[in-house]
DNA sequence: CTGGGGATGGGGCCC
DNA sequence: CGGGCCCCATCCCCA
């Protein structure tokens, strides 16, 4: 028989041990500033002190100290009493520096709510975006009340331990009434109020943005947090070894910031006195749309949707020949037209360009290239490379419009010579969010 | 190991 | 607002 509030309270008696100084064998300092709390409950809760006490498992009459410069005490409290509670205390501005820290101390569940917070946010729907914009050059969004409405939401639940497993989709959806429109308007002032940040900050070095691109790369699997600096970035980098990922981003921000005198005191916390007027300053365009995972800014809604598919990993233009995926259409055109259709008209060998007299196109495996009619001659296929995906590739030797998996029965070899425009693009739109589920201009989920 | 070039991915912006 | 084009940075393979 389980008795479902034992977990509760137990939670609780450490929460009053952790408060009341007992039992604590867990030192952690926080840019300077000390925490306690239970090495068993670290352990349980985070990847990073496992790794962290495991290493110094063996010393256990000594208290572990462990010391952060990464994150700040406010974030690392968020988190802590997090542990300690269940409850996480998000907002709008502290969602980015919390996500960080999750990610750090290798708290997935942080991560995934703080995430699952995030992408409610963005779906803005048209009515609450008037509402708030319009509201946003006036209004704060420090308002103490609007934690706890978060926190209000997760303790209806009935297992506030539970609660924090938000990242599931249906639980997500099933709970989007009730907090999306609070998170999404609660976001849209910060993105609003951030990109008055950014627009004041860019405004003074024009073309900065472009220096300082950086590229997110993040390929299905790939996550943010592991995020490669540029070249020129590693080499001007002067952050801590142990700032990795978005941490160091965050860093580098400031370090951009410091090295372009930028103020970050905008008096946004005490109201809207001082934003207009430093906006003012710079004849720029009112409305930038933020990203919630990095620092840029763009103009348009649609250009932050297309820009959080480097986030979220989301590739919904999967390539029908070879199952490789992109994340716009564009790109799968591309690739299509030069990897499946010798869309370039050069000579892979010889690099010269070639015509359709002058050269002729080779099939490899569902890859496609043009040979000058003398490379041709040469190379009898000698020199070229075996395609990987040669042995499952269908070959057309006819040139017909049909479907690109239909195998000809004629087709004995996998190269040869062929006539232009075996293979179709078919244009598909993947939901991800459904597998295997294949639709025509499914409208991008994000997750 | 290194440089070159193709492939890919991301941003800006026009239509 | 989506599609598409252009440009550029980065990755990655190969000579």
């Amino acid at each position: 028989m389980e008795i479902s509030s034992h977990q509760f309270h137990l939670l609780e008696q450490l929460n009053e041990q952790r408060k009341q100084d007992l039992f604590c064998d867990c030192d952690i300092l926080v840019e300077g500033k000390g925490f306690k709390g239970h090495r068993n409950v670290l352990f349980a809760s985070s990847g990073y002190f496992k790794m962290l006490l495991s290493q110094s498992s063996k010393e256990t009459s000594q208290p572990t100290v462990a010391t952060f410069e990464v994150f700040s005490p406010e974030t690392f409290m968020v988190i802590l009493d997090f542990v300690y509670s269940g409850i996480l205390a998000l907002t709008g501005q502290n969602v980015i520096e919390v996500m960080s820290a999750a990610s750090y101390l290798q708290m997935t569940d942080i991560l995934n709510v703080c995430k699952t917070f995030i992408k409610s946010s963005l779906d803005i729907n048209e009515k609450e975006k008037d509402r708030y914009l319009s509201l946003s050059a006036k209004s704060t969004n420090n308002d103490p009340a609007r934690p706890s409405l978060y926190r209000s939401r997760r303790k209806a639940k009935s297992n506030p331990r539970r609660s924090c497993s938000l990242p599931d989709e249906k639980a997500a959806a099933a709970n989007e009434n009730s907090w999306s429109s609070y998170s999404s308007c609660l976001s849209s002032q910060v993105i609003l109020q951030r990109a008055e940040t950014q627009l004041s900050k860019r405004g003074r070095k024009p073309g900065s943005a472009r220096r300082r691109r950086r590229h997110l790369g993040l390929a299905q699997g790939r996550d943010f947090a592991q995020y490669k600096p540029t070249k020129a970035e590693r080499a001007g980098s002067t952050g801590s070894a142990s700032d990795t990922g978005h941490l160091s981003r965050v860093r580098e921000e400031a370090e951009f910031d410091a090295e372009n005198d930028v103020d970050h005191d905008y008096g946004y916390r005490d109201g809207s006195d001082t934003v207009p007027k430093r906006l003012a300053d710079y004849d720029l365009p009112r409305m930038r749309f933020k990203c919630p995972f990095c620092t840029h800014t763009v103009k348009r809604r649609a250009d932050l949707k297309r820009h959080l598919r480097c986030h979220t990993g989301e590739r919904p233009y999967p390539c029908d020949v070879c199952g490789k995926r992109f994340t716009r259409l564009e790109h799968l055109r591309n690739h299509f037209q030069t990897i499946h259709q010798a869309g370039k008209l050069i000579c892979r060998k010889c690099k010269r360009h070639v015509t359709e007299l002058t050269g002729c196109v080779v099939q490899q495996g569902t890859r496609r290239y043009r040979l000058c009619h003398k490379c041709l001659a040469e190379a009898n296929f000698d020199s070229i490379p075996e395609d990987l995906d040669a042995e499952h590739s269908p070959v057309s030797s006819t040139g017909n419009k049909r479907p690109k998996w239909a195998l000809e029965e004629e087709q004995k070899s996998d190269e040869g010579t062929v006539e232009e425009e075996p293979y179709n693009l078919v244009v598909r739109h993947v939901n991800d969010d459904v597998p295997g589920e294949v639709d025509e201009k499914v409208k991008p989920n994000l997750r």
